[in-house]
DNA sequence: ACATCGTCCTGCGCGC
DNA sequence: TGCGCGCAGGACGATG
């Protein structure tokens, strides 16, 4: 579910829940969505929580000691805070039991999310963060532009790839094409130089709109405190195939490109 | 470097 | 109302 819109959105209200916060101990409900999981629980006790970060979809909880706890929620990660004394969530895979009776809960009813530690002074390093390209959201048009000449094969391809730009995924990839009037199957190759300036600006556009929205609450995604975001009500393309475009009436047309469902006008998109 | 496929899981909505 | 099926916002690894 959540991309980077919805990673930022969780990262705003989680701030000051945690920052300066002691985490009292950790709980491993679901031992495969954890790497090392005796080492988490071992280290992730009485330790206190100096800042929080994001890269991509990826959220890092930066702690003492040079340790850091990286989040990752693939489709259905949840972040929720709740009192010791609440009712359970349904899918608790990890637990975060902080200070004032207050638990911050990893809800995942798919567990296809991610949670690892790693050292704070090489997280850039690790292996399943080096090869992770620029945040999208700050990502520089010359940088931008630049990445973009070393990449083959279609443009929603790209766009969906972390290696390219790190938090980009499938609402916004089709939201950010529609944006351009970009065809998704064009092959980035051909793009011209304007293209690739607009895609650039679309990109960032069409994420800073989905974190101004809160997020994108499609069936999984709920803000830290359960409210939903707004960016369902004005997605252009993502989710409306075989309805009208919103800009010239067309029927919105739907094919998959990298198995992941991609929805365009054919009469905006070229 | 790129494309495709299978895999990890559970829940939901749809059609019958 | 119940059942089976396909689909879901992600990423990785194997294979070609």
């Amino acid at each position: 579910m959540p991309e980077l819109p919805e990673v930022e959105t969780i990262l705003t209200a989680l701030k000051p829940v945690t920052i300066g916060q002691r985490i009292v101990r950790t709980e491993v409900l679901r031992q495969s969505m954890v790497q090392e999981p005796l080492k988490i629980k071992r280290l992730v006790k009485n330790i206190r929580v100096l800042d929080l970060r994001r890269h991509g979809k990826y959220l890092f909880i930066n702690l003492e000691n040079n340790l850091t706890l990286v989040l990752h929620l693939r489709m259905s990660g949840r972040l929720a805070v709740r009192k010791i004394s609440d009712a359970e969530f349904r899918h608790e895979r990890l637990r975060l039991v902080l200070q004032k009776n207050l638990v911050l809960v990893f809800n995942d009813p798919r567990t296809l999310g991610r949670i690892f530690l790693a050292p704070t002074d090489s997280l850039a390093s690790h292996p399943r963060l080096k090869l992770l390209g620029p945040d999208a959201l700050t990502v520089s048009q010359r940088k931008f532009i630049d990445r973009l000449k070393a990449r083959k094969g279609v443009l929603k391809a790209v766009l969906l790839n972390q290696s390219f730009v790190a938090g980009i995924g499938n609402i916004y990839a089709d939201e950010t094409c529609f944006r351009t009037r970009l065809d998704p199957r064009r092959k980035v190759q051909t793009l011209s130089k304007p293209e690739r300036e607009k895609l650039h600006r679309a990109a960032i556009a069409t994420l800073k709109k989905g974190i101004r929205n809160r997020g994108t609450s499609i069936s999984d995604f709920l803000g830290l405190h359960g409210k939903p975001g707004i960016n369902q009500n004005s997605l252009s393309v993502y989710g409306r195939k075989g309805r009208p475009c919103r800009s010239c009436g067309t029927i919105l047309k739907s094919t998959k490109i990298q198995q992941r469902t991609t929805v365009w006008c054919p009469e905006c998109q070229r």
